[in-house]
DNA sequence: CTATCGGTCT
DNA sequence: AGACCGATAG
């Protein structure tokens, strides 16, 4: 009697949701000639900061994650994700919805503010919008931070196992999907166990003038990261229902069905998403943000 | 070092 | 027009 109907159709999307522990930002250029720009970063979860999509793939490709897609990542600016950057949130109130103060509004360039990731307002879920709202204070390496990216990364299961027990059964890719986070997700912690994090774009130039020689994380795998895992585990075996692999591994099963490593040919990789989405709702895919604005009009 | 802008190439 | 990378300023 399940219905396939994912009415809630809200689900991440491949763009939208990034691997755990990276964050985007976009930035409108406000000065200069080129003001107007937008120029979009992707902050990796070590802390390495990316401006183009091809230092970005670069990266993920010698960096041996693997599991991540650069596909994942919108580098297109939609000219519609300028989010300024509000001066960080301060902790101090958090401005529930509702007007906000009608003073001050000096704003010349596109009064557009908020406006941030996908917040649909919906059901549930998308709780986290506010979470990651914190990429601010420059450094992106703080105890703090990791904290926030644990939040986060829980957050992302809470959907996926969410995803599974709507569907029950066929979401099989849906899952696939998930699982691949959640393998990135272990990766991240490696990584973030022990890297050098401070890489810096020394790293990446060196990355890039070796195109390849050597897997820079081989030897990193050593020490487990179950300490971490542990409290999402428990979360994962709440719905067993569709799980084969990953369940009896032991240390080192997290053997990667596709290992795309071939480069150059990036043609088909692009295929492998949207042939995961279901053909529900087509490719509503775009954050709808509260269209209803043109059909209300005030007179 | 980080953030932003400039300018060029596709 | 969009993307990428370089360069400069704070």
């Amino acid at each position: 009697m399940n219905h396939q109907s994912l009415k809630e159709g809200d689900i991440l999307c491949p763009s939208s949701a990034l691997p755990p522990g990276w964050i985007r930002e976009v930035r409108q250029r406000k000065a200069g000639k080129t003001a107007g720009k937008l120029d979009v970063y992707f902050t990796s979860p070590e802390g390495q900061r990316f401006r183009s999509r091809a230092s970005l793939r670069t990266f993920l490709l010698e960096s041996g994650s693997g599991n991540l897609d650069i596909s994942l990542f919108e580098f297109t600016t939609s000219k519609d994700d300028v989010v300024t950057p509000s001066q960080a949130p301060p902790p101090k109130v958090k401005q529930r919805r509702g007007k906000k103060k009608p003073s001050e509004g000096q704003q010349e360039e596109t009064e557009n503010e908020t406006a941030i990731l996908e917040a649909p307002p919906n059901k549930s879920k998308q709780a986290s919008s506010s979470l990651r709202s914190d990429t601010k204070s420059g450094k992106v390496r703080t105890a703090d931070d990791t904290n926030h990216i644990d939040a986060d990364t829980k957050l992302q299961k809470t959907a996926c196992v969410l995803e599974v027990n709507v569907n029950g059964d066929k979401t099989t890719e849906t899952l696939n999907g998930c699982l691949q986070a959640l393998t990135a997700e272990k990766v991240d912690n490696v990584q973030l166990q022990k890297s050098p994090q401070r890489g810096g774009q020394l790293r990446e130039k060196l990355l890039r003038l070796a195109p390849l020689s050597n897997q820079p994380n081989t030897s990193i795998l050593q020490e487990d990261k179950k300490a971490d895992l542990k409290p999402s585990a428990p979360i994962l075996n709440v719905e067993p229902a569709a799980e084969s692999e990953k369940k009896g591994d032991e240390s080192k099963g997290d053997n990667t069905p596709n290992s795309d490593l071939e480069t150059g040919d990036d043609s088909r990789q692009d295929a492998e998403e949207h042939a995961l989405l279901p053909d529900t709702t087509d490719g509503s895919c775009t954050p709808v943000r509260e269209s209803q604005n043109s059909k209300n009009e005030p007179h």
